[in-house]
DNA sequence: TCTTATTTTGAATTTATATTCAAGAATAAA
DNA sequence: TTTATTCTTGAATATAAATTCAAAATAAGA
């Protein structure tokens, strides 16, 4: 008994985010992911609920995946601190200066999201929470190991003051050299014994 | 002949202003604007064509007068790097942690707006322009009279970076502490000689 | 006071967007 | 096959937001 599902939700999700990611969440309408999806508005009201249902789901499948991503990065065999220059690589130069998602859909959701709508808010602070304990780590194993001289928790703070910051400034001025520095000063303070 | 103006404009764009800074361009509405200022939508049209144009309106009301505070800042008289840190203070502490207003309106609007409002973006990008360049001045001049050693561009850059990491730092945590350690990280590194 | 130019009003209209739902289609167990 | 169950469709409905416009109000010069 029962049909199944035709589509792959990962794969409307993700097609769906590129939709949130690119216009922002209001600017996004349902026939928008409609068309991107091909998917009709009874299918899509069914599974997710309403346009927030399906915005919390991309959110989601947004989280798990990055946090994943980012923990095979700084987890991988291999020195720390080049484990941790590829995780900079990538959330400062690739992430940010990629053409189409350019930078974090979260920074994005965080800043726009109006105060009412807490229970996406907090979503994205445990995520960063984690992201930041994540990276933390790394940092104290490599003290341990006497390959830094940092102090972890402040050095974590300020690895993502200046992610963020390297967002806003790239958005503005769209100078890939300036990103590239910013990843260079990081691992020049970082390696300095 | 000729009936006059009964709002003050200067008033209307202000509060409209803070509808798009609490609410965004798109989740505010005209309604919104009419409840608010209580001019009916007939003047709004007659006075700025459409949605778009107030907001082009409000944009330019909030880059002139701030403009006009972070000149009058650095330029008052005194000690350079006083009203450096002075506009710190403005810019990191009370801007960001600001309740109602919080964080730089143009910051927003910056990750939000989509590529194709390219006059907004170009609006936006000549003003972050012109701070960086009274900012620059600043510490070039305090570097001629030997009250620092930094280099004027990369150290404007880097502070514009600590600025907008901390808007989202402050975000994601809302710890004011952090916001203060970014003002005297800077104004130490500032005065190191 | 009359006239003319301009502003104000707010209901009506248009446009856009979110959401529902009844009818039809697919699935697989009985 | 039959049948119960779930999925799909897309036009219809509901809701919300943007915009228009004709009529009324006002100011000040003629």
């Amino acid at each position: 008994m029962a049909r199944t599902i035709e589509y792959n939700p990962k794969e409307v999700l993700t097609q769906a985010m590129n939709l949130f990611w690119e216009k922002g969440y209001k600017s996004t309408s349902i026939q928008d992911i409609v068309t991107a999806t091909k998917i009709k508005p009874g299918s899509i009201y069914a599974a997710y609920g309403n346009k927030e249902g399906i915005f919390k789901a991309v959110i989601e499948l947004y989280t798990v995946s990055s946090l994943e991503k980012v923990t095979n990065i700084l987890k991988a065999d291999g020195d720390i601190l080049e484990n941790i220059e590829e995780f900079l690589n990538v959330a400062i130069i690739t992430a940010i200066s990629n053409e189409i998602n350019n930078g974090c859909l979260l920074v994005k959701t965080l800043l726009v999201v109006s105060h009412k709508d807490e229970k996406i808010q907090e979503q994205i602070v445990m995520f960063y929470k984690q992201l930041e304990s994540i990276l933390k780590n790394s940092i104290s194993k490599a003290k341990e190991r006497g390959q830094t001289l940092v102090e972890p928790d402040m050095f974590t703070t300020f690895i993502f003051s200046t992610i963020y910051g390297s967002h806003v400034h790239y958005k503005t001025f769209k100078q890939k050299k300036i990103l590239e520095q910013n990843v260079a000063l990081l691992m020049k303070q970082l390696r300095a014994l």
